[in-house]
DNA sequence: TGGATATATGAACAACTATTCATATATCGA
DNA sequence: TCGATATATGAATAGTTGTTCATATATCCA
């Protein structure tokens, strides 16, 4: 016992210490989820359609056209935010209309939005 | 008036109702710095720096021990957190300690992991 | 001052990702 | 069934990013 970390020389911690930390730690996998679920928010565009989907539901042209982007990149996202189940979808002849999947997801924007305004 | 969206011939939304999303949607520059923060947290070996940092103050390189990784790659995303105010440092001798720059952080994560834990 | 150590950093590279373009699928109306 | 339209998707590309390697900086101690 009393056995320092191996970087460095000085006992800035013990083993146990160290050992401790990695403990409380969550399990690997959920740590792997948890960036993984921040990724999704960490493009501008996706943010953005789930900033117009908390608005209304909104088919996927008229996304396009709020945000002036292509119908294509706007359905490349959509795939993403579906595929994540952060938008679900209903089909109404040729349109399908999307909204957001739960609240969860306006409180997480929310949150973020809160503490860049800091 | 009674203008629909150029996309799709049918009138899913009147041009001003298109309007008034875009009204309520927050500033281009917001936007971006949202997705920007998310961003940060969108990679797993920063999420683990910010675990450790949850749990106690500690040296670079037992952050590099605890997380089996190089110093250098440490290093450099904890530069990442440095520049955008997620940890802040204190230097003692050689040796530097980060932490959590404030609590803001930790309920940030735990939202995260109570989403994908459903 | 010089050697050892803790951390930082620049360059290079590999992996990933968002958009574009072309095209496929699905639905509707005639 | 055929043409038109809304959406989806595969391939290609350009831009971004995380890690490694080598090295620089900063501090301590002798």
């Amino acid at each position: 016992m009393d056995k320092t970390s191996q970087c460095c020389g000085l006992a800035h911690m013990q083993e146990d210490e160290l050992h401790a930390i990695n403990e409380k730690m969550p399990p690997e996998e959920q740590l792997y989820d948890l960036s993984d679920f921040f990724k999704i928010f960490g493009d501008s565009t996706r943010v953005k359609i789930l900033f117009v989907l908390s608005e209304a539901e909104v088919c996927v042209c008229d996304i396009a056209t709020i945000l002036d982007m292509t119908q294509s990149a706007i359905s490349h996202q959509l795939r993403v935010l579906k595929a994540n189940k952060l938008v679900k979808f209903r089909r109404d002849g040729k349109t399908i209309f999307y909204s957001l999947a739960d609240s969860h997801i306006q409180t997480i924007l929310k949150q973020g939005l809160e503490h860049i305004e800091e």
